[in-house]
DNA sequence: TTGAAATTGATAAGCTATCTCAAGATGATA
DNA sequence: TATCATCTTGAGATAGCTTATCAATTTCAA
């Protein structure tokens, strides 16, 4: 079973349980935003005007936002734009940005994840989700 | 010296290296930003227009960014809004924030920021700052 | 005190994201 | 596979937050 068609099931229950349904537009994104890591909905807006020019950015925006609900992708505020990052195929991955050219490098650090259950329990709460980004420059951009 | 007074003339130095001036305004909003922990830029506009009915919005967004730039303030974005927080007096600090009530409580963990290094240093990365939310229910929430 | 330069206030403009609603698509059911 | 209640879409309007504009005012070095 291929990665696009696992998350397509993913999807396709997500969708049953609320009575939702699966159209055209929502595979087509599906299919996009699976190909790349991190986007904007203004970004897909464009890259899939190609494929179909009548596709709404309105669309596009609750699409995504339907993913989010689906746990296939995970919405984070980086700078003034929303980023929708694909998170099926992978545990949560937290973020090292590069203020020098963009780049962004994804992590996954358990140690870290565990100190942070550690401080929230402290103060009685429980996590739900959590956003950790680290913003430096990289190797390339020192030089 | 009073905690006040010790930013004051953090700001003032920042002022005076990019040939900036020390006006009624910054004054008034500087005080008024270190009484609190985070503050959005509408809530010092209705707080302060009590103090000064004709102090604008602009200005106050114009004087907290001035501010993240003295290295006084730090900008965060937070849902739609941007939230800045008094960053002078401690360290950087970290947020656990409660998505039932809002209610925001800080925290640092030497550990936690080790282990950002670590990573950090793993890729290639200096780190400038970072950035740490943990998003959960607090525990009146929970009940 | 003077005057070049920075700042302010008021409002317009810009951006991102969501809402509205008529027209169209979907899919459970018979 | 035909029906039809329900969900979805597209296009533009709208909302919410932040920045830009610019004439009038204030600051501060000389």
């Amino acid at each position: 079973m291929s990665k696009t068609l696992k998350e397509m099931e993913v999807l396709r229950q997500h969708l049953a349980k609320h009575q939702l349904k699966l159209t055209r537009q929502r595979e087509l994104i599906l299919t996009a935003f699976l190909r790349q890591e991190h986007v904007t909905a203004e970004t897909m807006y464009h890259q899939l005007a190609k494929k179909d020019p009548h596709l709404g950015l309105a669309t596009i925006y609750r699409t995504l936002n339907l993913f989010c609900e689906a746990g296939i992708a995970q919405a984070r505020h980086f700078g003034t734009q929303t980023q929708y990052d694909n998170i099926s195929h992978k545990g949560h991955h937290d973020h090292l940005i590069c203020t020098g050219c963009g780049t962004i490098v994804e992590f996954e650090n358990c140690e870290i994840e565990r100190l942070q259950e550690e401080v929230a329990t402290k103060n009685g709460f429980v996590i739900q989700t959590h956003r950790l980004e680290l913003y430096g420059l990289c190797a390339r951009c020192r030089h």
